[in-house]
DNA sequence: CAGGCACGC
DNA sequence: GCGTGCCTG
């Protein structure tokens, strides 16, 4: 049967290109490969639409009123992809109408369908060769196959509705943004890595000569002999392969000795440096003076998005330096960035799932979540309760183990236990909620967000201790995680709308966070819509609370009413 | 290529 | 709990 699809493509010279047209239109739907879309080139492409496939070495930009038509639905894998190749190439792209690997995450996001290799060897026990003249008219019909049977499956697990009004409209909404990019202050952020380079190479000297002798700094490997070996100071913890010289560790170490403590402020510095320094500067796009990622929509298992090449979703702002960093990022002159995040999502989340009266009451009366836990837990709100009551919060969301919290508290287990005990006699709604989802997942073998996502926990029966236990703490934290991933999603696709045909645009997502740039003109008008669309994205037992600021870089922001 | 480490939510 | 990325060896 290879050679019956393989005599089924036809190649299309360039000059023949444009007597495609007509027919495309007429079919109104194409299903598209591309090949070589790495170097933001496309070294081929097959098509295929009214029943016939072809496939073209180039000449693609004569189908660029194909592309661009919002009425003629596009079908692949990975579309966002192609579209990011075509932009850089001037042709836009839209109509994505149904994408083989956004409907296999839908279905199974804990399995990587990132090819379209993985996809037909799951569903279509189908195996794909290696790249050849005649792969093109295969895939194609691969492809074809595949959306029928994934079809299928979604209806069945009634995700249908999820797959084709939330992921697909969100891969748009996606592409546009990545198109888009965020505006980097390059001068600025030139000089800060001088300036921090600066300081690294004092740090160097003073640590040399400290130590006694130069070393690598960035070698755990070596840094451990210095410190426990030559200088004999007490090693905290040990890892797979020798001690550790992590923060914690290093942190402890400063109390002793002055070495640790200014490897700390060098690692802080280098981190910064090579990883938000130096890699950014050499991401920005020479041409628009952005920087445009790529946000991935089919990789994390509990449904979040993820962003690389840069991150954009894991830009410092806790340390000072970091806030410097991330002030980089910036509006130009007639903009203002507008930052809107979801206040305590993941409780939030938390007390509807589980309907505790106590969770939802704090949040009805809009309290101060982590002071109402105090207050239920302790009874006063001492600064150091609240904390407290903070990482407890945490450790519910994170299903943590008292293994876990005694550790992030610096206290032995047993009282980690006890505090993990108190709350869920104070909080018996969570404490029943949470036994359901782990009875569901041994049950079923897999868990669900609001909007009926499933993830498979394959090892939460498992006769190992420590899956069996990771397994559990999967299926307490995905329901909620992936629940605010979902919620987040939605409010993205109403904001597109929203801003559709406006000067102002979505730029990043960090998972309870959108940063846009507005008009300062349009300011208020944008921020309230973003707002309303974030609020009502779902209804909740409890309000969604959207806290704004805006500013002209995104470390400086002001608050907004 | 795995491990250690560190940045974010 | 969920990611990405730098560096070393």
């Amino acid at each position: 049967s290879r050679n019956e699809v393989a005599d089924d493509i036809v190649p299309i010279t360039p000059a023949n290109i444009d007597e495609l047209v007509e027919p495309i239109k007429a079919a109104g739907r194409i299903i598209i490969v591309a090949y070589g879309l790495t170097e933001n080139k496309i070294l081929g492409m097959g098509l295929r639409f009214g029943g016939r496939s072809v496939y073209l070495a180039a000449g693609w930009e004569k189908l660029a009123g194909i592309f661009a038509d919002e009425k003629i639905k596009k079908v692949g894998h990975d579309l966002k992809l192609l579209g990011r190749s075509l932009s850089e190439q001037g042709i836009d792209f839209r109509g994505i109408d149904f994408d083989t690997m956004i409907a296999a995450y839908c279905l199974n996001p804990g399995k990587n369908f990132s090819r379209l290799a993985e996809v037909a060897l799951e569903y279509l026990n189908e195996p794909i060769g290696e790249p050849n003249a005649q792969r093109a008219g295969r895939d194609l019909l691969v492809i074809e196959k595949l959306q029928n049977k994934l079809v299928d499956q979604l209806r069945a697990q009634n995700l249908d509705n999820y797959f084709s009004q939330v992921e697909i409209p969100l891969s748009t909404v996606l592409l546009e943004m990545e198109r888009y990019g965020i505006l980097i202050d390059r001068p600025y952020l030139q000089q800060l890595v001088n300036s921090f380079q600066d300081k690294i190479t004092q740090l160097e000297k003073d640590i040399y000569q400290i130590a006694g002798t130069e070393f690598n700094l960035n070698s755990p490997k070596q840094l451990s002999f210095i410190l426990f070996e030559k200088l004999q100071l007490p090693p905290q913890r040990k890892t797979k392969t020798g001690y550790s010289t992590d923060e914690e560790v290093l942190r402890k170490l400063a109390m002793v000795h002055e070495l640790p403590a200014r490897l700390l402020e060098y690692r802080h510095l280098q981190k910064l440096v090579s990883t938000y320094g130096v890699s950014l500067l050499n991401l920005v796009d020479s041409r628009t003076g952005r920087i445009h990622t790529t946000f991935n929509q089919a990789i994390t298992a509990t449904g979040r998005l993820s962003s690389s090449d840069p991150n954009l979703q894991n830009i410092p702002i806790r340390s000072e330096y970091g806030r410097q960093i991330r002030r980089a990022f910036i509006a130009p002159d007639e903009k203002l960035l507008l930052s809107a995040d979801y206040s305590q999502i993941d409780l939030r989340v938390l007390a509807h799932l589980s309907g505790d009266e106590k969770l939802l009451k704090a949040f009805l009366n809009n309290e101060d979540i982590h002071n109402a836990t105090a207050r239920e837990l302790f009874g006063e709100i001492t600064p150091q309760q609240r904390r407290l009551a903070k990482t407890i919060n945490f450790g519910i969301i994170y299903g943590m183990s008292p293994h876990g919290l005694a550790q992030e508290l610096n206290i032995d287990q047993k009282s980690a236990r006890d505090y993990i005990e108190n709350y869920f006699s104070r909080y018996c709604g969570v404490k029943k909620y949470l036994d359901n989802c782990l009875g569901l997942a041994r049950q079923q073998g897999y868990v669900t967000t609001i909007l009926g996502r499933r993830r498979y926990l394959p090892e939460i029966n498992s006769a190992n201790g420590q899956l069996r236990q990771a397994a559990e703490r999967i299926a307490l934290n995905t329901p909620i995680q992936g629940t605010a991933a979902d919620i987040i999603k939605i409010a993205m696709i109403d904001i597109a709308r929203g801003l559709a045909g406006s000067d102002s645009h979505l730029l990043v997502q960090v998972h309870d966070e959108l940063v846009l740039e507005v008009p300062r003109k349009e300011i208020e008008k944008v921020a309230e819509m973003v707002r309303e669309k974030m609020t009502a994205a779902i209804k909740l037992k409890v309000p969604l609370v959207v806290d704004l600021k805006y500013g002209q870089n995104w470390a400086e922001m002001e608050k907004w009413q």
